[in-house]
RNA sequence: GUGGUCAUAGCUCAGUUGGCAGAGCAUCGGAUUGUGGUUCCGAGUGUCGUGGGUUCGAGCCCCACUCUCCACCCCA
């Protein structure tokens, strides 16, 4: 072998085993969305430079592909950048589709996003987002029946987990309060990160970023809340908190809707209310949401939330929409360490044809045809190698059955059925063989 | 973008002070010309990540680049 191939930084191949659990996510999730009424679309894997630029903030412009000119232009800046996420190029499809759209427009999309960072465990520079949205209204239903979806996919999956959910409108509050509200962005940016580097790095942290000491002390009390305290009277004694904040008691007041709203709908899932999340990507104005797995470390593994006003940057203002995205990758990280995949994932063929000579290979593409009218996945061996060889490819690819044909069989027109798990094997015709094919 | 780390057969990895490139697993062939997963026998494979340097001699030492992983930044 001369040089070896190999694939850009950060990107992957994913083999036989691996599509199949992808799969099995997907579809997993799919099927859910399905149930709310939310339809798939696509969008391109490139955007005009200018759809994503200033849409994620400095740091996410240095995070974005540009593509090359090709030709004469190559010389000339980039035109065109890959998608950074899916909702930025959804806010764009819904402003450039918004005659043919009927809203609320519920839509769910599943594609790769690409980001030039630096790769290690769990991040990569391509990798997909689930995501979906509602958009064009306003009623907390939304954030109700995300939230419903969340506790249905990961019911399904079989991982235990917990939603986190804040509301930007209470941050804005408490950045109000304090004497602070243009600091609202460096103050979550600090927060976000109690439970990795603590109460005092987070203190040091929101001095370093222009915080008066005085400010930073009346922040206290939110960032000590303990977390088994219930959501109810956490809301209680932020209301005494905030009373002199109005969009921070409109947010307690939506808080404490969407709360009445999954109690009415008897939702099983373990919710808490965290006022140290606050997600970077600076759209969000209402709720935002963020899921942890319970049983494995690897941060979060779902987010989104509300963002009023996402389609204004594209000319078309006061468009209210939510949504979260499910990141298929960490999903999957999380099943393979708790060991949740399903185990009978691969095989999808039922029999293959094992053949000893060119007229017995004949006979069984025509058994192969007329199994494959009834519904059952078939393979033949494409040539009469010897029997050792074929029984071997069955195996490896974990084929059930084998259906051998000899001078024997075609002369009696029947077919030798071997059960590969018990070793049993039988003559039979094809009646009777579809029979033991489909039990 | 900053700091660190790794790279040897298809895979997982040994390789001593610089002296002929190794093992297990997998693969292929045979034992067995109509029977796999178990057993036995045999075989092959390497630009030692890439390019340069030091040396009589480099997988090993030096420099650069690429890639992996990790901690920041940020994020799914």
């Amino acid at each position: 072998m001369a040089q070896k191939p190999s694939i850009p930084k950060g990107t992957r191949d994913f083999g036989q085993v691996e599509m199949a659990r992808r799969n099995y996510i997907f579809d997993t999730i799919k099927g859910v969305f399905s149930l709310y009424g939310f339809q798939q679309i696509e969008t391109p894997a490139m955007e005009n430079i200018g759809t994503l630029m200033g849409k994620y903030g400095e740091e996410g412009d240095k995070l974005l592909f540009r593509i090359q000119n090709s030709g004469e232009k190559a010389a000339l800046a980039p035109e065109k950048g890959l998608r950074y996420d899916l909702t930025v190029p959804f806010a764009r499809y819904v402003v450039q589709h918004r005659e043919e759209l009927s809203f609320p427009f519920k839509r769910f999309q599943i594609q790769p996003v690409w980001r030039a960072d630096r790769p290690q465990k769990g991040r990569y520079r391509e990798f997909y987002q689930c995501d979906v949205d509602v958009i064009g209204s306003d009623s907390l239903l939304g954030e109700l029946e995300l939230i419903q979806i969340v506790e249905e996919v990961y019911k399904r999956l079989g991982i235990n987990v917990c939603l986190h959910i804040n509301n930007r409108k209470i941050l804005a509050g408490i950045a109000e309060v304090i004497g602070a509200p243009d600091k609202i962005v460096d103050i979550t940016v600090a927060i976000d990160k109690l439970d990795k580097i603590g109460v005092e790095a987070v203190n040091a942290e929101l001095l370093e970023r222009g915080l008066s000491e005085e400010q930073v002390e009346a922040l206290q009390p939110i960032l000590k809340q303990e977390s088994g305290i219930r959501n109810q009277d956490k809301l209680a004694s932020l209301k005494e908190f905030l009373a002199s904040s109005e969009t921070g008691l409109k947010g307690i007041a939506e808080m404490e809707e969407i709360f009445e709203e999954l109690s009415i709908v008897n939702c099983q899932l373990s919710i808490e209310l965290d006022l140290c999340l606050a997600r970077g990507l600076n759209y969000y104005t209402g709720a935002i949401f963020e899921v942890k797995a319970l049983d494995a470390q690897i941060g979060s593994i779902t987010g989104g939330g509300r963002y009023d006003n996402l389609t204004g940057i594209f000319g078309l203002p006061g468009v209210s929409g939510v949504g979260i995205s499910f990141g298929a990758d960490r999903i999957y990280d999380v099943l393979t360490e708790l060991d949740l995949f399903p185990k009978a994932l691969q095989s999808t063929t039922q029999v293959l044809f094992a053949t000893f000579g060119k007229e017995e290979l004949r006979y069984a593409l025509t058994w192969a045809k007329e199994l494959r009218a009834q519904g059952v996945a078939v393979e033949v061996y494409p040539e009469p190698a010897k029997m050792k060889k074929q029984m071997g490819y069955a195996d490896s690819k974990q084929i059930p059955f084998v259906a051998i044909v000899g001078g024997d069989e075609l002369a009696q027109g029947k077919v030798m059925l071997k059960n590969m798990s018990t070793g049993e094997q039988q003559l039979m015709e094809f009646g009777e063989l579809v029979k033991a094919l489909k039990s």
